[in-house]
DNA sequence: GCCTGTGAAGGCATTCACAGCA
DNA sequence: TGCTGTGAATGCCTTCACAGGC
């Protein structure tokens, strides 16, 4: 997040401080500087924090500095979308594989990849050097498509489909549900109209 | 994510213990006990939950029980496949708006929508209802088109773009940010695999 | 015996407040 | 004077542990 920021300052600014980025980023001044300081002491006192060297020290913290191959499982809308999304191209994030079970789809280029069958997903894990995927099948297939992520060697999973999958040790999920975020905002609406 | 537990029970099961909804949640038992009981003392001691009057309980608190009209904003990728995202459905929320600046997809229809031009925005949020709109336009429209949003009468915005954006006291932001997750993602593998 | 409901304990994250340095 | 870095204080969330009821 504080990455974000920085990248959103103007191109000529050289420093900044920890109201600052706490203004931008929508916290406690206090908690910019503690979090900053896990990095080791970067700021200055009395003037601030050196954006260029800033950036380049969370880049460092994130892992960005390696490049990382991502395979999406799954390629309805959601998946075709984020087979498309620019962002994954700005940072480290490279969409090396995109797998669907349904035949009508293998074959059918989406960006600059085309869509694989479902049976190649453990042998293009390996070959390519997948650390990273991102499940976009529907709730029922997707702990199957995780045991056999994991099983092939992928360490890190983003999981779009609405269901909690499980998964070995050592192996981090992530999940953003849509339906969930929508239901919260539906719950802050009741509070303040009555329903 | 209790209530999308308990729909994903076998359709026989009658009752459930706060221990089987720990594991299928992956939290803590004591934990779902704890939130339950926010909705009042609905479980039988040595039995448990009652499989549907908690997903009825459940529902009425997050306001599920009313109906919520729903705008995006920005129909590029991601926009589409929300618009298309067949979990607005089922829930009570329902898409009334595609909005876009670019001419070229006015009028083009997507799911049961035509896309309009932003001119139309405010008007539309007015006459439909709007309270919850949908962000997926590039981050430097976003500010904007929440501003415009929130004038109008939107009170929660699902942001995807990937910025911060300010709004007025009493209306609610929730942002899903598709290039954090991943560089989350990435944190976590570089502490296991040294870059 | 089994499982809920909950006060108490514990742990974690945030914020305060200020010493220290430019 | 301005801003960082950080112990101390605070507050919140989670977990423990067990009394209470079926």
């Amino acid at each position: 997040m504080y990455l974000h920021c920085l990248e959103s300052l103007p191109a000529g600014q050289a420093g900044v401080s920890s109201d600052q980025l706490a203004t931008m980023a929508g916290v406690n001044s206090a908690k910019v500087r503690k979090d900053l300081s896990y990095l080791g002491s970067y700021g200055v006192r009395g003037v601030g924090y050196d954006v260029e060297h800033l950036k380049l020290q969370i880049g460092l913290e994130l892992g960005l500095e390696s490049d990382w191959s991502v395979v999406i499982v799954g390629v309805g809308n959601l998946g075709q979308a984020l087979a498309n999304y620019a962002g994954f191209g700005e940072r480290r994030f490279r969409v090396v594989g995109l797998f669907d079970n349904d035949p009508r789809k293998h074959g059918v280029r989406v960006d600059r990849l085309l869509i694989e069958p479902m049976s190649r997903l453990e042998a293009a894990v390996t070959e390519r050097n997948a650390s990273i995927a991102i499940i976009t099948t529907p709730p029922a297939a997707a702990q199957e498509v995780a045991d056999r992520l994991t099983e092939a060697g992928v360490r890190s999973i983003l999981n779009f489909a609405p269901t909690v999958i499980r998964v070995p040790d050592g192996v981090d999920v992530r999940r953003v549900d849509l339906s969930t975020e929508l239901q919260v905002l539906s719950f802050y609406l009741r509070r303040t109209n009555g329903g």
